[in-house]
DNA sequence: GATGAACTCCTTATGCGGTAAAGTACTGAC
DNA sequence: GTCAGTACTTTACCGCATAAGGAGTTCATC
């Protein structure tokens, strides 16, 4: 399921999202008090999609947890798509809580930082790596999470344009692996299947219906012989120790990368 | 929709992925001429999944485009999970193709090459961005890709591990950036609103929900200021452009980290 | 040439999903 | 008391994957 935000009206959903008129009341107005409130729908919303996953985020879901029908959801929000607008930026205001209290280290450790509570951020709310990025949700949070770098980067003395870019380049690479990480997670809850385990019968089948294997990928092989794919930790998943081991490896090397473009001093790039 | 690999019965998925036992009939069998093929299942589902997104994927709809029933697909393949998993790898023998031709280049211009096609492929198969992998599909072409940068990053002289982790850097680094392009234009062809006209109605919002914006997030103000989220070409919707523009620098600062790691000898062996 | 097994494909039904439409009950203003 | 506006419910529609069972087709065998 990817979501595009966006589609409700802009003008409600953003005075929704950045709290705009929110004043308690100003004419009692007739009709029953509301008994909820989009607070607490949001929190739910967040509740059933942290434990049960966006799959499982459904308006009946959410409107059994409080007791309602799915209905009676659209008196606080739109439409399901502005619910999960909503969603996002509610729960990047923790993301955007953590990274703000570590722009005072050194530029590499405060990048690492940042990336570190990304990557925490979204195996905590694994749902979030489905909102789609087309439509952007532009909460204040997210701007908060994206400020927090930008600081950073600018104190070290990358350009504008490159700060966006490394902004980009930084999320997509924590994004994508942490990805991995909690899709593998999600499949042993939804299928019920442990991964050594699914690894186990794949890799078996694999030898019996590839027997070329080896002669067919030979540099594959033997990255396997030498370890490439070992697993150090038998208590973790593999998938997940890849994941991490490339996020540290790919945030080291990009982060090389990023240092050499701070100073104008010293030689020009060959290609 | 995220999509798990490997749920149906791996036997069988293994052998239709490999093409294993696949020989045209032994015995003739009783009972009607089956009048479609796994193939030709597959490459209607891949068409239909090109043409109008994964999110337009079912079964009605590829029956309908092959005048059968949804029902009779599950003559061919065991599930719509096991369908997927057969359209993914059947996909990547495209990109297999292309990466394969670039293996005798230069490390830097390989991988920049492999890159490059990952991206184009992404774009052209939007729908494979979907397919998770947390249970890898582990087909035989999905192998072929890995093999071609593996060869490539092992004669630069990267270690085994190494070239592991540079996979997968670069290879969640496109896939995480070339989903914001798919996704832009997936959300335009999906809402039938450009990109434009839905930035244009949001930021106007931001700024009236906003007024603070500039005190809040100075660096962000800044960098705007100074042209950072300029559209440079403006025949090509913003997020295309960004995307890209943000993966040749993370490819460039992530090539420049790897080139850090290779062996001190490491100059580019021929064959 | 009839029979039964194996096979393809169909119709039907179940249980999910978002949400449109219309109805009910409550609350305050007049 | 009446009316309007609101919160919430029930019902309904359409689309989804797929389970279950049935109908029609073709072969090996007798």
């Amino acid at each position: 399921m990817v979501v595009y935000a966006g589609q409700g009206d802009a003008r409600r959903s953003m005075a929704l999202l950045w709290r705009h008129g929110a004043e308690p009341t100003e004419h009692p107005t007739p009709g029953p008090k509301p008994e909820l409130s989009v607070d607490l729908v949001v929190d739910t919303a967040v509740a059933v999609a942290d434990e049960d996953g966006m799959a499982a985020l459904s308006m009946r879901a959410v409107g059994e947890r409080l007791g309602r029908s799915a209905m009676s959801l659209y008196t606080y929000v739109a439409s399901k798509n502005e619910l999960v607008d909503l969603m996002y930026d509610h729960a990047f205001a923790e993301l955007a809580d953590a990274v703000e209290r570590e722009t005072d280290q050194p530029w590499r450790a405060a990048t690492t930082a940042w990336a570190e509570h990304l990557w925490r951020f979204s195996l905590r709310h694994p749902w979030t790596l489905q909102v789609s990025h087309a439509r952007p949700v532009l909460g204040p949070h997210e701007y908060r999470v994206f400020e927090s770098l930008a600081l950073v980067l600018h104190r070290a003395g990358l350009g504008p344009s490159d700060i966006r870019n490394a902004f980009g380049s930084l999320f997509n690479l924590v994004r994508g692996l942490v990805r991995t990480s909690a899709e593998a997670r999600q499949a042993q809850a939804a299928t019920g299947m442990a991964e050594d385990e699914w690894w186990y019968a794949r890799s078996s089948q694999l030898e019996e219906v590839a027997p070329d294997f080896d002669t067919r990928f030979p540099t594959l092989t033997a990255m396997a012989r030498d370890g490439a794919f070992a697993n150090d930790d038998e208590d973790e998943p593999y998938l997940e120790q890849e994941a991490w081991q490339t996020l540290r490896f790919g945030l080291e090397a990009l982060l090389d990368g990023i240092e050499r473009r701070l100073a104008p001093t010293g030689h020009t790039r060959r290609d």
